[in-house]
DNA sequence: CGGAATGTTGATTATATTCAACTGTTGTGG
DNA sequence: CCACAACAGTTGAATATAATCAACATTCCG
């Protein structure tokens, strides 16, 4: 079951929260205070939180403010758009390096999602003042933002397009070639899915069971090999003949 | 059938595409450039250039470079995730002063999605260029750039939700009960749909046969009357149950 | 070891699409 | 101004896709 703890409940109360060679150290690996100076990066970092929780732990929730910007150092979180029926629809997974609001942080809107540890994570909350200053003062940093809302944008239409416009056999196979993408090549690679079945069957926007039989049928094919977690890329070409 | 035809192809060739009056007076109205000061505008605009299209002109092409940000003077564009068999899913309309583009030209990428025109219509053209030098240049412009950026994420956010969350019942009403809170008030309102049922209808991911199968129960159910594009809103209330 | 979480499988059901036939509406060229 | 073609909307029947329900198997950990 979820734990729907607070944040702050979560949290070690050791004294590091705001360890200034950590906090900058996460925030530097941040895409979005790529090539920003130094001292900009500590100004912003002098402002910033360390939070630790573990898994299962709520982060933010739909409709409440988030603190501020979210980088993770390391662990994993996903983004979930919450039902009504308690059902879960998980947007994507954020692990480290990678950060969260943008967005409604500097519009201080309302979180539009529900943020939740898969895992004993470590992230910054980076508050929306230090953003806006540096915003102004480092053209840097307010090109980063610029290109990172951008890129959420475009991440988003790819996300749309993949939900509403192919059926889940073609989501999972194409999720499985993007898999197999990093591990370069063309021919027959080993992949370990970074999290659960269940929790890519969510993030695919399928239920587990459907997740299991689209596996099973691939694996019938000969297109797959199961090992758990572990899966083996037989035939890409056809894998990807699938996706399209 | 949809007009294939390449935008030049759709507009006068008369000379005021560059009319500075005119493209000001666009420019000026979109969000974009919101308080930006004249002088700044006038630069911007004597940069971009004004396109005409008529009904159903293929605008821009996924997987094509935009020539730059598009901002609608009057007419009505529909913004299109072209699926492989022919079929379209609309994303959402492009009515007057709003815009679109500003994440895939700012980021030089090819542009997401399909722009065809519903209807006659008159836009300008804003190429990247001026855009960064503004952007560099105008605080104000800067910001209300961020500001369009992250709108346009939860507004994404928001259609995600809404597309895969509820049923096509769910999304019928909820798109209802919306038209009818530009008529304020909560009891019966007369409203009228801003496009035809099955462009409505593919804008909410649904058919054109269950649109009418949905509004056909509606009506029964005494929730409303039609009229053609006419709607009467009847039972607001259950109408809002039904959204939920 | 035991218990919880995760995964598998079959049967049934819900939701909306597709196909097909038909009606109504609109706008245009003769 | 009318005829007609193109478009828009309606309705029914058959179908596809994936969810749900229920039962069971497996794996992971403390």
């Amino acid at each position: 079951m979820l734990q729907l703890n607070d944040v702050n409940g979560q949290c070690g109360t050791n004294g590091n929260r705001r360890d200034p060679r950590l906090v900058e150290g996460i925030v530097t690996n941040l895409p979005l205070f790529r090539d920003v100076g130094h001292s900009n990066v500590a100004l912003v970092a002098s402002h910033a939180r360390i939070e630790h929780c573990r898994r299962g732990a709520l982060i933010a929730r739909q409709g409440e403010r988030l603190p501020g910007v979210i980088g993770v150092a390391y662990g994993l979180l996903k983004l979930v758009l919450p039902r009504r029926n308690g059902e879960e629809k998980v947007l994507r997974f954020l692990g480290p390096n990678e950060s969260f609001g943008e967005a409604v942080t500097l519009l201080e809107r309302p979180c539009s999602l529900d943020v939740v540890a898969l895992a004993e994570t470590m992230f910054v909350v980076i508050p929306v003042r230090p953003l806006r200053q540096l915003q102004e003062r480092d053209i840097t940093f307010a090109n980063n933002l610029v290109r990172t809302l951008a890129e959420g944008q475009v991440r988003l239409v790819r996300e749309i397009d993949a939900r509403i416009g192919s059926s889940s056999a073609k989501r999972l196979a194409a999720y499985l070639e993007s898999l197999a993408k990093f591990e370069g090549g063309s021919g027959a690679c080993a992949v370990q899915l970074p999290v659960t079945k269940s929790a890519l069957a969510a993030r695919l926007g399928i239920t587990k069971e459907t997740m299991s039989r689209l596996l099973r049928e691939l694996k019938d094919q000969g297109l797959i090999a199961m090992a758990g977690g572990a899966i083996t890329i037989l035939d890409r070409p056809r894998l990807a003949g699938i996706a399209n």
